[in-house]
DNA sequence: CATTTCGATGAACATGCTGTATTTGGTCGG
DNA sequence: CCGACCAAATACAGCATGTTCATCGAAATG
């Protein structure tokens, strides 16, 4: 049904017809910067679609009016309407700070990485809140309508917090009778954007609190009671 | 837009046009049980659909053909295809055992209501997965695409779970420096279908496990030390 | 400047889905 | 059996996605 990324490009009839192959050779310096910038400005416009009407459905036609392209050059570019989302995934991915949320949880301090690591997710999750929920409910709608970004972004975090969880486990950080998969299950839950969205848009808190809120949570759900006062500095 | 329910119908010109208005009287026995019969046919069918193919769009031509009834019999009856989902959400509410889980968090001890309601409210979600799971998701991206069913339903927990979170305050439950409202907010996260789903179907855990972690991660989250050694026995 | 190459475009077309209008066929009451 | 009535089927209109194609214009190359 869909061939992603795969436009077939068949050589113009008008050139050489006698079966000779091309055989200049093409540094593309202006071109491919200017393919870049409208690659740029459809994601741009999607983004923006999204933002501005959250929970309509967003056609192809908005986002070529508003990215000033043509409707075709979205395909040309995406291939499919999944190559888009996927793309625009990809994109959240490697600008929206998801790195970052890996780096606070790696630090020395488990525990501390705990509270870093929530605090960090839910600031990048604030930021990008409507879309990231759009791409969220609609990869459980429809499996491949998303490409496979919404998974991949998923398995990465589901490793991170495993990891974690076994950190805690090694320095004795987490309560008595907790094992590590089951540490994991919950920093699983704590770490989602799903917990933060239950929050935050159900529950009209501002992000800081809900930071708040889920770090708490998911300490007192997995540490033991801490023998330093407190985590923060209060 | 969408006039749910509200299905016009003109009367037949062939019938007499003098304005005469008619009078009589209609007590229909076999076709009325026979148009509740259809009724449930297709709802059991959208049912069926999204069990069977729960990451597919469903379409009102499978449906249809599932129940064995035209297309456009699911249009006279329901009116469109956000009043179809509606009423299955509706349906759900009636028979899926969601008034039982109300009565599980009134009992007197709200520290037992809180493990009784997050296990009841857990069978009841695993019950229907793949259709909560659509019905969820659908409600998300697209306001009404869904009617009003889901944002009632969800309504009634919020209610539900401040109620609890009030309990567990007045009766001294709640852990040092944690208000009502704070612990109204753990709740509803804790006994979101979101939460659940997360641990089941992200990390393939059985809803048995399932509720016994959103049970003891809403306790330590919730309640002070207990001073009973345990609730559930253990 | 001439020629090749490629991104972008808009139109045309096929498809699938939602929703509506009209007709058909069977059931009810007399 | 007839006429009133209504659920169900058929046919049709509208809209969005996705594909194909001829073409334009600008960049790259000589």
């Amino acid at each position: 049904m869909n061939m992603l990324y795969l436009v077939g490009r068949i050589v113009k009839p008008n050139a050489r017809l006698t079966g000779m192959p091309p055989t200049r050779k093409y540094e593309q310096r202006l071109r491919a910067k200017a393919a870049d910038q409208t690659r740029r400005r459809i994601l741009d416009a999607v983004y923006q679609c999204l933002i501005e009407a959250p929970s309509e459905q967003v056609g192809m036609d908005k986002v070529a009016k508003l990215a000033e392209v043509s409707r075709s050059t979205i395909y040309t570019v995406f291939g499919s309407r999944a190559g888009l989302f996927d793309a625009l995934g990809m994109d959240l991915l490697h600008r929206g700070g998801f790195t970052d949320m890996v780096g606070a949880v790696l630090q020395p301090d488990a525990r501390r990485g705990l509270r870093d690591g929530i605090t960090g997710n839910v600031r990048m999750y604030a930021a990008h809140r409507d879309v990231l929920r759009a791409l969220f409910s609609m990869a459980h709608l429809d499996a491949d309508a998303v490409g496979g970004t919404v998974r991949r972004l998923e398995d990465g975090r589901a490793q991170g917090m495993d990891d974690l969880a076994r950190r805690l486990h090694d320095q004795g950080a987490l309560r008595d009778g907790l094992t590590a998969g089951d540490a994991g299950h919950l920093l699983w839950l704590h770490t989602s954007f799903d917990a933060f969205d239950l929050l935050h848009s159900g529950r009209s808190l501002p992000a800081d609190t809900v930071a708040a809120l889920l770090a708490d949570a998911a300490e007192h759900a997995l540490c033991r009671p801490s023998d330093t006062p407190s985590s923060t500095g209060g």
